[in-house]
DNA sequence: TGAAAACCTGACGTTGACGTCAGGGTCGGT
DNA sequence: ACCGACCCTGACGTCAACGTCAGGTTTTCA
């Protein structure tokens, strides 16, 4: 499937640098179970593309949803739930049924987190009116102490 | 100017009640020199509607804007530099020159505040475009199994 | 092959934003 | 004047999300 990508596994210092986080986070992440890089058999990690595309969504969930990381757990397993499905999607030893299930439940999950990011663009716009006019009356302000000057 | 409002002040407990934080957190805030509550002779906080509104507005820039509350200080002594001059503005002993360059100074730092939160919206929508799409697809695969088990 | 660089696992430390508790002062109604 | 409700100031506790350090292991590369 991917042709043109060297699959280059990155150790964690690199990936930690590539990501913007530190060492101790990635392993944080791990720890909890946001993040499964490989190991070396030795027992070093090793960090795939995926693995930092991974990181950059955790690290967006965190400063722009503002959600804690047990939270982006679970959207995690949302979403992985979903690759897992579509794996499996013509696998003969899933049933319909359960497909149905698993799909309509990431769904669910997919569905309110999208509610939560409306709401929230919602009151960032809000906020923005409000900073907008503020804004405009400090102008006025401004404008005003300069004709002041002026006459 | 304020003429229907009776002013009634809010003891620490009912101020709490009403802006949805605790006692602790308005203390904590006072400490921090993000509000100023009135004082009884006895030292006791009374709290005006308008502390309650900064109440809000700090909770705004707390979870929206996913500001700590150093850089909510920081908005909110620009924003009390403005109602200062507003103040003062007609008031002989502040100098034009010294007045303009207040004024520019907290609209530089709104200025700042409106470039982050056009930022963080614009981050939103990206966000929110690609939920969308992943949606769509999870949506799409649910479709594809209905079609499946009707076929 | 051998040493420097990168990495490992605990385990304790830190920071921000409060929670909680003790021991005492203040307020409002009677 | 008094009592119960409310409030005060320390001061220590907590929780998430890491930071940091020690002591040992794995890689890499000259």
């Amino acid at each position: 499937m991917t042709v043109g990508s060297e699959d280059r596994l990155l150790g964690i210092g690199a990936a930690a640098q590539q990501a913007g986080v530190s060492e101790r986070a990635l392993r944080y992440y791990q720890q909890l179970g946001l993040l499964t890089p490989m190991c070396t058999s030795g027992g070093l990690r090793r960090y795939t593309e995926a693995d930092l595309a991974r990181v950059a969504h955790i690290r967006e969930l965190q400063t722009l949803l503002g959600l804690n990381l047990d939270e982006i757990a679970a959207v995690l397993r949302a979403e992985d739930r979903v690759a897992e499905i579509k794996a499996a999607y013509h696998d003969h030893r899933t049933g319909a049924g359960e497909r149905r299930e698993l799909v309509r439940e990431s769904l669910a999950i997919h569905a309110t987190l999208r509610a939560q990011v409306q709401a929230k663009r919602a009151a960032l716009d809000d906020f923005l009116a409000d900073l907008d006019q503020r804004i405009s009356r400090i102008s006025d302000t401004l404008t005003e102490l300069d004709a002041d000057s002026a006459g």
